[in-house]
DNA sequence: AGAATATATCTGTCAAAGATAATATAAGTC
DNA sequence: GACTTATATTATCTTTGACAGATATATTCT
């Protein structure tokens, strides 16, 4: 299995940094995860993550500055989804890191009771 | 093509952000993408990024702090390592997004001029 | 037009992160 | 033991980030 190619990354860890600097919170990352169920209203954030209008509101803007998420007006409500398909895999990713997927098989032992 | 699953990380949201958080900064990224090619000393590190001893140094312990980075001394020099093949995951995963690997296609237009 | 609702923006304040310089520790050399 | 090299730690300063509260804007309803 090879590790490497990392060094390909090197270039653009400014760029990359700033991406990751924008997910690196509980907050927007709740945010950004339950976005990814499809798109969601201010309000329907509000009540997920629970802070007020405001705090979501610039965690919102934040996520849309650094282009992690997009909005759309409809009426007088706003709807935040994903703004591109990389960055759900750079979520997944991290699901699979701390959310292992259950490898199917869950290696139990031959016999085991209860 | 399934879109979701991204709510199993919800749990875990602070979990990862703090990874996220350790390694958002540029020399961060650097350092972890140049040990990614194997294990390097600090002076390789300071030679590499250029910057002085003590902000690298600084930088590293947070890495090591994170669990991103692990070291080991040997005679003067301390030679440090990624901790964990997860964080090769997730860094790969940074690299697919900003260094997409040529597609082979060059998907030049037809008869295009300056 | 006036009131209510949904969201955004601004401002002040406090905490955390980053940079640099100076100093400390540990290991090796003469 | 004094000297040098490699790395870590501490202190100080500056910048950035987070949160709260107040206010602003846009939209809909009456």
């Amino acid at each position: 299995m090879k590790n490497i190619g990392l060094e390909s990354l090197i270039p653009k860890a400014l760029e990359a940094a700033e991406t990751l600097k924008a997910l690196a919170h509980e907050t927007r990352l709740l945010a950004v995860c339950f976005i990814g169920e499809g798109e969601k209203t201010v309000q329907e954030l509000e009540d997920f993550i629970e802070t007020s209008q405001s705090n979501v509101s610039q965690h919102l803007s934040r996520l849309k500055a650094a282009g992690i998420l997009k909005s759309r007006k409809d009426g007088k409500q706003v709807f935040y989804s994903t703004a591109s398909p990389e960055i759900i895999r750079l979520v997944m990713t991290l699901q699979s890191i701390y959310c292992p997927p259950a490898t199917g098989q869950a290696k139990k032992k031959a016999g085991g009771k209860a």
